[in-house]
DNA sequence: ACCTGAACACCGTTCAAGT
DNA sequence: ACCTGAACACCGTTCAAGT
């Protein structure tokens, strides 16, 4: 294990992110907290936008993960698809500093992390073309309705963070409620 | 015309913003280019944050407005709603950083804008309503379905912004086609 | 290679005045 | 009522050293 230090410093980042948003994470309290002086952060990253920029991609790699556990599980694609959504949704709503920090600013160009959204989105629009040859989603290239479906989840989870979504009571609507909306809606034969 | 020194801080916070975002709108900066102190903001607003919240505030009003001339058209109601979904996508596209900073932080709460807001969801829910009474849009409550249209919008549009829409080209997908994707599996009979 | 301390330019905010 | 200038605490970044 060479540098714990820059571990230390990426995890005090990503609690004062998690806390009070980007702006609350400086390099002086990042040092502050690793124990180290406010000016360590340097020897390991190149300036604040890089030490964000890790923190981003390290919650990206994590979420590849969890995704690829969820789309390989043994249940039937339709069930896979509206859980891995579901959890999409989920992990938006309880982690939004982290959801904003990485859409806000995608300049990460890291071929790794590339790598990383690419395999996650081939992932999905494997488990889109299963659920078609199921008969659970309608015909179509299966790439565009996984970008339309994961479009919804995105987007109702952000506007759900932002207290956009119906706010008076009636309809009420929440992220995880859209997605099984469009679901049904796609569902064929209906 | 009372303050005419606040529509300058406000026009410079907005040209900051929409150069380089919420990083590079300093109060300092403001001040300056409305050719004030750098102190003169406070006495038009009470923080920095309060005057990002007024710059908000007037970019969402100005929606509203251009969203209600859009819902008020002649023509049939599917066209109108498309065309209202297709010009949200556009201003997001256009305005990231507008885009960012209404629904990065919807701690305003001020009355008028909590109106606003919602003055233009029921406008979006009679334009669905209107719709599905022509049988161009299946049925069900029509704020979820008004809901869900809007979820599709603002995500595909947030994810084209980040250049998470398909960065490969095939099934190439932009945040007007999900629209209209969107609106294509929704028709009913089909 | 990794860390420290001083230094510089900048920022948000407050305060005592000015008109 | 609106604006100014000095002042304070803070921040990102750089530099010359230390081990």
């Amino acid at each position: 294990m060479p540098p714990e230090t820059r571990d230390a410093l990426l995890d005090a980042a990503e609690e004062l992110l998690d806390a009070g948003g980007v702006a609350a994470v400086t390099l002086r309290e990042v040092g502050r907290r690793a124990g180290v002086s406010h000016n360590a952060p340097y020897k390991h990253f190149a300036s604040k936008e890089a030490l964000l920029a890790a923190v981003a991609a390290r919650e990206l790699l994590r979420r590849r993960d969890t995704l690829a556990g969820a789309l390989a599980g043994a249940e039937p694609a339709e069930v896979v698809l509206r859980d891995a959504l579901h959890r999409y949704a989920g992990w938006a709503l309880s982690y939004p500093q982290r959801f904003k920090l990485i859409f806000g600013r995608w300049t990460i160009d890291s071929p790794d992390l590339a790598e990383a959204a690419s395999a996650a989105s081939a992932q999905l629009v494997d488990t889109v073309r299963a659920a078609q040859s199921r008969g659970t989603l309608p015909a179509g290239p299966p790439d565009r309705l996984a970008a339309l479906l994961r479009a919804v989840a995105h987007g109702a989870a952000d506007l759900e963070a932002a207290g956009h979504l119906s706010p008076t009571g009636k309809g009420r609507a929440d992220a995880a409620g859209l997605v099984d909306d469009l679901l049904a809606h796609l569902r064929p034969g209906r």
